[in-house]
RNA sequence: CGCGGGGUGGAGCAGUCAGGUAGCUCGUCAGGCUCAUAACCUGAAGGCCGGCCGUUCAAAUCGGCCCCCCGCAACCA
């Protein structure tokens, strides 16, 4: 047993969730899932960015307290981790005592180390966008990127961190790690990035008269921490930096931090050099996923904001959400989200498939042998038996390099080849000939193959592994685990329950 | 010449590193079956693998040139 701590980004709460935060839960839920069943002790940490004058802004558009805004938008969060069923083991935010004390003490050691210092710093700023800008990017927009009206030069104190002292250090850590940055191409992407720039240091304080949301700098009050750098160290304070050694020790280095791939240079540059600059080892993976696009098909445009994950839930099921948003496309490479697509997904796969076999199945069983099938002395059918070997070999595999999407077509495949089986079988020509021996090896099988299928499935569907096990007649506490795809003899007592996934008919 | 990724049957992808019958899912068409959620099973049609040139007995796969699409190009939380 390993112990596995894996992270999700830090929300930032000045817009309410979307598809995306979803996606993002949802592939780190299913990993935490995945490492529990294989028995190892796993820490999934999620939570909150709460600070930064955005924050401050929405609340004020509100006409509340940024507290109360927060603490409500904070609220919607973690009601949508519950519906999704995202199991995570503590949920931080930026706003929690004891992590801005953790900022504030990274900040002392940074400081007294040398790695902080004080210089001016020069920006453009738009007033009526209220935003700061580089020169390039006011070069290339000729002007604010945002509205194109003319910017204003500003110089004022602030406090930077010293990237470019750890620039030479990254560049050979990472060329010794070409599989910490995942995927490949986002890896490329970082070399690419410092093979072709020059690292400049990094701002991390913002003045108080422009910034007043946000924890306070340690040692002159006329500052805040810039948002960025403070809240990259939840990943350490959550688990007890600078508070508690024992506890820091046994979880520190990350497994796996998942991210989208628009904040891969924050955490694949940013962040390792923190680390560094704090003796801190980086993290084992960062994992970059890709975006979904929405598409445009009139179904979407007449059911309007189809992005809301909620909505999402409330139409095709948590499961069934789920399972598209980890079938349908790999992990790293984008995706277009449409209802066409995973309507197509739900009825092919879930309800064709999964759903109509254990259907099917049960229904036989009881009207068969009125739900009760025992072992009989038959063994596993040939074709079970080379694609369960088959399946238990590729699943791990595939699990732990987060190619949910072939993990997902090799448990299908075996879906596909008990599905098969009773066309082989035809089992209705055994019942009418009355041959019972070979008709209960038949559904023995099938009940045995659905049991294991159900465990592999359960770091994608917990829910829908549940309920299977349930109408098997088992306790899905006590048979999901990894160490239970065997095949075993045993007697099945089942209670047939609705279809798992009603087709759904498109017009 | 900024860096990187990609262009494969109607759609989405695999195959390209280690050249040698172009594979998968969905869709389409035909058939089979009836335990089942018009589900399941079988079979078929459909691709000169972006273009041109080259290497080779042989190229989607190697080399060169060109065209097109998409990311990144730092303080955006």
């Amino acid at each position: 047993m390993s112990k596995f701590y894996i992270t999700t980004p830090l929300y930032y709460v000045n817009a309410s969730p979307h598809i995306g935060h979803a996606y993002t839960n949802v592939i780190c839920d299913c990993l935490a899932r995945f490492r529990r069943i294989q028995g190892d002790s796993v820490f999934f940490l999620t939570g909150t960015d709460e600070h930064g004058e955005k924050i401050k802004r929405a609340a004020d558009a509100e006409n509340t307290s940024v507290e109360n805004f927060v603490n409500s938008k904070v609220s919607v969060f973690k009601n949508l981790w519950n519906k999704l069923d995202i199991s995570y083991d503590f949920f931080i935010r930026t706003t929690d005592n004891f992590h801005k004390e953790t900022v504030g003490k990274a900040i002392k050691i940074l400081f007294d180390k040398g790695d902080i210092y004080k210089a001016k710093y020069r920006g453009f700023y738009c007033m009526p966008c209220e935003s700061f800008w580089t020169e390039a990017q006011v070069k290339e927009a000729d002007g604010c990127p945002l509205c194109k009206r003319g910017v204003e030069e500003i110089v004022e104190d602030n406090y930077f961190f010293k990237l470019s002292k750890y620039e030479s250090w990254l560049k050979s850590y990472l060329k010794e790690k070409p599989d910490l940055i995942r995927p490949r191409i986002r890896y490329n992407e970082v070399m690419g990035f410092l093979d072709n720039n020059v690292l400049e240091d990094l701002c991390i304080s913002r003045p108080k008269k422009r910034v007043s949301w946000g924890i306070d700098f340690p040692a002159d009050s006329n500052f805040v921490v810039y948002v960025w750098f403070d809240a990259l160290l939840n990943y350490i304070s959550a688990v007890g930096f600078d508070r508690d050694e024992g506890r820091f020790n046994s979880l520190w280095p990350a497994d796996i931090q998942l991210i989208g791939k628009d904040i891969i240079r924050h955490h694949a540059i940013f962040w390792p050099i923190m680390l560094k600059a704090l003796g801190l080892e980086p993290p084992r993976i960062i994992f970059a996923h890709g975006w979904w696009k929405i598409g445009e098909d009139k179904i979407s445009k007449s059911k309007g904001n189809i992005v809301n994950p909620l909505e999402l839930i409330e139409e095709f099921g948590v499961s069934a959400l789920r399972y598209f948003l980890l079938r349908e496309v790999p992990v790293g490479m984008d995706g277009n989200f449409s209802y066409k697509t995973i309507i197509n997904r739900i009825n092919s796969d879930l309800a064709n498939d999964l759903g109509n076999l254990v259907y099917r199945v049960l229904n036989m069983a009881q009207k068969y042998f009125s739900g009760r099938i025992d072992a009989g002395n038959v063994n596993i059918p040939d074709s079970f038996n080379s694609s369960l070997h088959e399946l238990s070999k590729e699943y791990a595999a595939y699990m732990n390099e987060v190619d949910f999407a072939s993990a997902l077509d090799a448990i299908w495949k075996f879906i596909g080849v008990m599905n098969k089986f009773v066309e082989e079988v035809k089992p209705w020509i055994l019942w009418k000939e009355a041959k019972t021996d070979e008709l209960k090896w038949f559904l023995f099988s099938l009940l045995e193959g659905i049991r294991i299928t159900s465990i592999y499935i359960y770091p994608f569907m917990p829910r829908v592994s549940e309920s299977i096990l349930e109408q098997l007649g088992l306790v899905p506490e006590k048979d999901i685990g990894l160490e239970n795809v065997l095949w075993r003899k045993r007697t099945f007592v089942i209670k047939k329950g609705n279809p798992l996934f009603p087709r759904i008919d498109v017009d």
